[in-house]
RNA sequence: GGCGCUAUAGCUCAGUUGGUUAGAGCAGAGGAAUCAUAAUCCUUGUGUCCGGGGUUCGAGUCCCUGUAGCGCCA
């Protein structure tokens, strides 16, 4: 039966190219399902976007000399380049400063404040006149009242860790200019009165009893921790950003301030369905977000890392059910741990680690997804190191499968030609193989649509290794010598296997995947439920083409400057 | 300081509602084969399941406690 299922990866921050443990943690395992999804027939919107608001942009597009806005849109540009480059199949890849999420925003804030949700509160904050601007408490530096460390933030000392406020600062300075000539200023704020939806939002996980633990548990964490779950803040005095409207009408005391990033980011997800329908590329959005508009048999999945969980546990199911309206909420969100750099943590801020273009600079994108998924930090952190990407990428990839194809083909064309060789039956040998890749297969299915990553991953290699098992057992080039038919069928058997294996790998591995299948004249997209027929689909006579090496060895000389190049920070 | 997660073979990890001799991949050792990217296949594990208590006929699996790592919050 055909499932309607939306699929979200968490938004990426648009100042700059995020590094691998961002990439295994979101965006990858969202395309791995995708992609299996999509192959099964079912009917898949699978969405992601920039987030492109807030004040960390304000300061890349400063530090770049440009103009915020054509930063973002030059930013959007090469994310979306390298996510082309990674074969992130997005049904669109949008924007969340785009004209559909500034009036969705200003929408849902409506909505909200006339069901007497958001409240307004009177505050003080820090205006740089240097600057020309607020300043959010960590962009002011200082001296710590409690250690004497000289840069101090107005959050947090990050000498002795002690938790701060602006105010608490000795000689405070603006962290963008430097300048000292700081005032503290009355503001008025809008604050989303998530506290009157806690009882709402309990009942709603209670009800997930099929959520992963880390999700559930930092959820419930939030929500019944200390005083519960706090009200929070939804505008900020910037020029970047969702100005803030009630709806279409303006919105009393609030001229020149904006939402803050974390209430439109979510709210993207819903308006990239409308990018993409005004891109041209689908129709009827609202059928998929609407449940009073068709999206009732939709089955919505979200993926991100731990760090984004109560974001899209508390705060966007807050906007939505606090709108009243008949948005659809979240059904299953996988949420993943970290991946460390050899040895400490991948960090964006100082450069360590690897990044998604530098990634692929070096290799193509089927090595780095194979071992990121077959690695995913599923149940805890989990480490990257070079000398296990050189070893699990070589064995799984290049001896395993590139060579399984490599053998057979090979084998084929200098025995029959490059032709499906005709005659021949099947012996039993064939048929105890044709069982044992049903069994794997129906493993395999299991753990994709429970989105088992790693799991998935460990089927799919050991259906590979049954191809190689059946070969030496089997012996083609040794039965050849006496009987030529039989070992055409096992050979014809072998090459169906590789078109199998096409098929299968697809959504792991989706530019070898490719080849496989082009080498005798398919595409990727159909699902072999049934081994069985699978294994028959090449028609006896045939022509095909020898592939070259699907994938080559990362050479100990390439693994070693690798690991020099990028033991520093990025230059 | 509070809470949570993790701790299983040299390495990376599985171990469902407690139930027979604790498993897989890699690495290591031995062997087979030679079609193939010196690629494959087979055989091979004397593991205080982090320590210490406890519940139970029976615990890696539940409870208490201690230690270490990580994270969130304060």
């Amino acid at each position: 039966m055909t499932q309607r299922i939306l699929i979200t990866s968490a938004i990426p921050y648009i100042n700059g190219i995020k590094h691998l443990g961002n990439l295994v943690g979101s965006q990858l395992p969202a395309d791995l399902f995708a992609r299996y999804k999509r192959a099964r027939g079912h009917q898949v919107l699978f969405l992601c976007a920039t987030d492109e608001h807030g004040t960390p942009a304000e300061l890349a597009a400063a530090k770049a000399g440009k103009p915020v806005a054509e930063y973002c849109a030059e930013m959007h540009a090469v994310q979306a380049d390298i996510a082309a480059g990674f074969r992130l199949s997005f049904d669109h890849f949008g924007r969340s400063s785009s004209d559909q999420n500034r009036a969705l925003t200003q929408h849902f804030a409506g909505k909200l404040a006339d069901n007497g949700l958001i409240r307004e509160v009177d505050e003080q904050q820090v205006f740089s006149h240097a600057d020309g601007r607020f300043l959010p408490d960590r962009y002011i530096e200082g001296t710590c009242p409690n250690c004497g460390y000289d840069g101090a933030r107005g959050d947090q000392c990050e000498n002795c860790t002690k938790q701060l406020d602006p105010t608490d600062l000795i000689n405070p300075r603006s962290a963008v200019s430097g300048s000292t000539d700081l005032e503290i200023r009355d503001t008025r704020h809008l604050y989303l009165r998530q506290s009157a939806m806690r009882d709402q939002l309990n009942a709603w996980i209670d009800s997930k009893t099929d959520w992963p633990v880390l999700t559930t548990s930092i959820a419930k964490k939030w929500l019944n921790d200390g005083d519960g779950l706090q009200d929070r803040g939804i505008t900020r005095d910037l020029d970047w950003g969702v100005p803030v409207r009630k709806g279409a009408q303006d919105w009393p005391g609030m001229d020149g301030k904006v939402f803050y990033v974390w209430f439109d980011a979510p709210i993207e997800y819903i308006a990239c369905a409308q990018e993409w329908q005004d891109a041209g590329k689908g129709s009827d959005w609202e059928s998929w977000w609407r449940t009073d508009k068709g999206a009732g048999d939709v089955t919505y999945f979200q993926f991100m890392g731990k760090d984004n969980v109560p974001f899209h546990t508390l705060s966007f199911p807050s906007t939505i059910l606090g709108s009243g309206e008949d948005w659809k909420l979240v059904d299953y969100i996988k949420s993943f741990n970290y991946l460390n750099y050899d040895g400490g943590q991948f960090s964006t801020s100082k450069g360590r680690g690897i990044f998604m273009d530098q990634a692929l600079e070096i290799l193509p994108a089927d090595y780095w997804r194979w071992w990121l998924l077959s690695h995913a930090p599923e149940s805890s952190d989990t480490e990257f190191t070079w000398d296990a990407f050189q070893q699990d990428t070589n064995k799984d990839l290049s001896d395993v499968l590139g060579n399984f194809v490599s053998r057979v083909t090979k084998f084929c064309r200098s025995k029959f030609g490059e032709v499906v060789p005709e005659g021949g039956a099947l012996d039993p040998r064939a048929q105890t193989l044709l069982a044992d890749l049903q069994t794997r297969l129906t493993a395999y299915e299991g753990h994709m649509d429970r989105m088992e990553v790693r799991k998935a991953a460990a089927d799919l290699r050991a259906i590979w290794v049954l191809g190689n098992e059946y070969l030496q057992d089997a012996q083609p080039w040794a039965v050849f010598k006496t009987d030529p038919e039989a070992a055409a069928a096992i050979v014809r058997l072998s090459l169906n296997l590789i078109c199998l294996y096409g098929h299968l790998s697809q959504p792991f591995i989706p530019d070898a995947a490719s080849k496989m299948l082009a080498a005798f004249g398919q595409t990727p997209g159909g699902w072999p439920s049934d081994v069985e027929a699978a294994a028959q689909t090449l028609v006896p006579g045939a022509s095909f083409t020898v592939p070259d090496n699907l994938f080559s060895k990362i050479a100990d000389e390439d693994r070693d400057a690798w690991k020099t190049r990028f033991a520093g920070t990025r230059d």
